[in-house]
DNA sequence: CGTCGGGTTGAACCTAGTCAAAGATAGTGG
DNA sequence: CCACTATCTTTGACTAGGTTCAACCCGACG
């Protein structure tokens, strides 16, 4: 059950996650809270006081628009930070609830303050792990605005494969926490969708999928679908963006 | 010409904008720098030393995936930041050119960290501006993931009408200062559809539109359009949604 | 054993993309 | 100052990818 794995606190210290970076300064002081399957961590509007890393288990976490559209914006599993968006404006601007049960490191937001003020290295990792979440969220808009479907499935299973193996998990065979309508959320398509790749995918041989259960047959298929080639609005494969960040296809 | 407007260094005492927070304590030492027409400000790759806040001008900011397609990730007016994205590696993960003739304040990174360090609310100043960022990028994220071409545009033009009003110019009347391709990349659209959509909505009597010239005539119609009601996936106007972050349609 | 949440699959529809051509605009150099 | 060019914009016709709606299946759980 990989997605269940468990992390001892002593093992951030070789964790490469982004919640990893700020964990063990505190991991003597930090408290822990246990989640059971549907549980919310916190929601979008309640005020914020505390950053959490995943321990174990997975969580989603969502935006929802004025009218109730559900965006899931990310998926967490050990390691994972939690709650970055409330620091902007004291409230938290989304939603987080545990896929499975799951446990969390709770990391006082003050303390984190104090700490980040005491030492310059503790500073630098707390913006660098903000940072590095703009960067995450930069590589998503890129997949929901340039990519095709079929993409943005590839993309996202090669993504958790990665996150799986750092976790010392096999890379290619893995569990998906979350429900087809999660994962659609999550890519900008329906659940049907999701369905549907995921058969085609394994239709063709890229990948083996029984239920939530994956496995990774293709890496080089998966790989050229979810980048090398075949990009959307993007058929040129010589051509370079330009200083005004415009595609210059180049002669020859 | 709205988007020229320039700002004084005092100005920004006043001024909401997101770069606002962090200037103040830094204008008497920092320096300037003017950008023409399509000249680059930084590249994604080049190494991370500086942040920027926009004084006058326009920017894009963008993102280039391994095989050329182009995201542009947002547009950067009077008052904006530039360059958070290279905190958390040392290197900017993207690139940003200027879409008119443009000046921006220069604001040493390093400086900056001293600054957060000697005091608590510079500190605070600072990550809660990068928090902003990340708010803002997970606003666009939704847009991306749930909205159609029409609602995206519709939003996207409400979003400029409130800038340009933050900057004490008009918010009916203004010129945005990137081509057709720009917008279609930040709305993940061609620019083709651009071009149509603006061209429906004036006919619609929603705007008037003249090249890159924008007057907005019905705002209720735009904010309707842009989130109140026809969000794809969301056909229920009483939904609420549940511990699970499912949509939960509300009988009756 | 029946129900319920989740998953799969099919068929019809529709939104937005693609390709193509013509018009507008702005910048450049004679 | 005007002609020329490059870039940007608009519009049309056609296509394809993804959504919608609907039926059915499967396994878990009471």
């Amino acid at each position: 059950m990989p997605v269940g794995k468990r992390l001892r606190r002593d093992d951030f210290a070789e964790l490469a996650g982004p919640g990893a970076d700020v964990l063990p300064a505190h991991w003597r002081a930090c408290s822990r809270r246990s989640l059971v399957r549907g549980e919310s961590l916190c929601t979008a509007g309640e005020s914020f006081r505390t950053l959490h890393v995943v321990s174990s288990g997975a969580l989603k976490c969502f935006v929802v628009s004025p009218n109730g559209a559900v965006q899931v914006t990310g998926f967490q599993i050990a390691g994972d930070i939690v709650g970055l968006d409330g620091i902007g404006t004291g409230l938290h601007q989304s939603g987080t609830v545990a896929l499975l049960d799951a446990e969390v490191f709770v990391l006082p937001f003050v303390q984190c303050e104090l700490w980040s003020q005491a030492s310059a290295y503790g500073q630098h990792l707390l913006m660098r792990t903000m940072a590095v979440e703009t960067i995450r969220s930069q590589r998503h808009m890129l997949a929901l605005g340039t990519m095709r479907a079929d993409q943005r499935m590839a993309s996202f299973l090669l993504d958790f494969s990665r996150r799986y193996e750092r976790l010392g998990l096999s890379y290619s065979r893995f569990v998906l926490g979350m429900p087809r309508q999660d994962i659609g959320s999550y890519l900008g398509l329906t659940l049907e969708t999701v369905s549907r790749l995921l058969s085609r995918l394994q239709r063709e041989g890229m990948l083996q999928v029984q239920g939530r259960s994956i496995d990774l047959l293709d890496f080089p298929a998966l790989r050229r679908l979810s980048g090398e080639l075949t990009q959307r609005r993007c058929t040129a494969l010589d051509s370079i963006v330009d200083g005004m960040g415009r595609l210059a296809v180049s002669p020859r």
